[in-house]
DNA sequence: CACGATATGTTATTATATTACATCGTCCGG
DNA sequence: CCGGACGATGTAATATAATAACATATCGTG
C-alpha cells in the first residue's frame, strides 16, 4: 500500500519524507529519526511492535529500500542503523561517520580529499568499487573526558 | 601453552611467526595465511575442528589476539578476518582495505593523506578516534569484466 | 611451592541476518 | 471486467555471528 499519509507540513522542502514511502519504511525512518543513537534491526524491531510489526524481515526490507535511496545508512562496524543526517538533499558520494562509544552519537561528514585518494587510489589499481565504508569509533568532544 | 614450535626458518627475518603465538593462535593465523580470501570465524572452526578446535570461543579468542597484535585483521563489513599483509613488520597507523567481491582476494594499503583528514577531522571536532575502519567493496582489475 | 595472570575447554545463550513460501494490492493490457 | 505482472507484506523457520558463564589448566614469578 504505498502513499498513505503524506506530510508536507516542514515549510519550505516537501520532500523531508520522500513523501511515497511504504507504511513500514515509514515507521522505521520515522524511528531513526527520532532515536539519538543507532539502532539495531532488533532495536527496530522492539521499538516498533506496538505498530504491528512482529518479523525482523519487515525490519530488514525496510531498511534496505531505506538505504538504497540513501534517507537511512548502515553504520558496518557496529551493525545498525542511522537516518541520514540530511535527508531532504541526500548525499551521493562517499561518507564517514564518526561514532561516539559513549554517547551514540553518530556525526556524518563528507571529505573530497579522502574521497579523491581513494578513487586514485581505485584509479591506479583497477580496482572498482562498488560501496565505500568509512567509520570512526572513539569518544566525541563531550564524552572524551567521561569515566567509561 | 604458550611456546610451542617456534619457526625461524624464515630466511632473514625470524617474527613471521611472531613465535610467542599460542597453540590456538598459531592454528587460527596459519589458517588465514594460507587462505586467498577473508575468512570468517565459523569458516575457521571449520578448517581447524581436525586440529582439535571445537568451539567458536577458541576461535573468537585467537583472533582477538592476533587483531591486537596486529598479525590479522577484521574486516567488519564482511564479519571476516584476514591475516596481515606484511606480518613481519606490521603497520600501525589506520590502514584501509579494498575487497574484491568477484574472488575475495583483498588488498591492504595505507594513505597519508587519507589518515592526514581524519585526523584533521577529528581534530576540529574533538573527536577522538580509538579505532579506524576503511574498506572499499568491489571489484579488483582482474574480476571487473567478469559476469557476475 | 603457592599465587596471580593468562590460556583453555565446554555448554548454553544472545544477537544478527536470510531463506522459503503464501498472501494481498495496485497497475495495466486485453 | 478479467487476469496477470509486479511489488509489498506477513509468517515461520533457519542460518550465521558473537558472547556469557563457569570450570580447569598452565606458566612465570616471588
Amino acid at each position: 500500500m504505498p502513499h498513505s499519509e503524506a506530510n508536507h507540513d516542514h515549510a519550505g522542502h516537501d520532500h523531508v519524507w520522500a513523501d511515497d514511502l511504504t507504511r513500514n519504511q515509514e515507521l522505521v525512518l520515522g524511528a531513526l529519526t527520532h532515536a539519538h543513537s543507532p539502532l539495531s534491526a532488533y532495536d527496530l524491531l522492539d521499538k516498533l511492535r506496538g505498530d504491528g510489526l512482529r518479523a525482523p524481515l519487515q525490519v530488514y526490507r525496510a531498511l534496505e529500500k531505506l538505504t538504497e535511496r540513501g534517507l537511512a545508512h548502515r553504520l558496518e562496524s557496529v551493525n545498525a542503523f542511522v537516518a541520514c543526517a540530511d535527508a531532504h538533499c541526500h548525499r551521493t558520494g562517499t561518507i564517514a561517520f564518526a561514532i561516539c562509544e559513549g554517547c551514540g552519537r553518530v556525526d556524518e561528514f563528507a571529505d573530497a580529499t579522502v574521497e579523491g585518494r581513494l578513487k586514485e587510489w581505485s584509479a591506479v589499481t583497477g580496482f572498482v568499487p562498488r560501496r565505500t565504508t568509512i567509520e570512526l569509533r572513539g569518544r566525541c568532544a563531550e564524552c572524551v573526558n567521561r569515566p567509561a
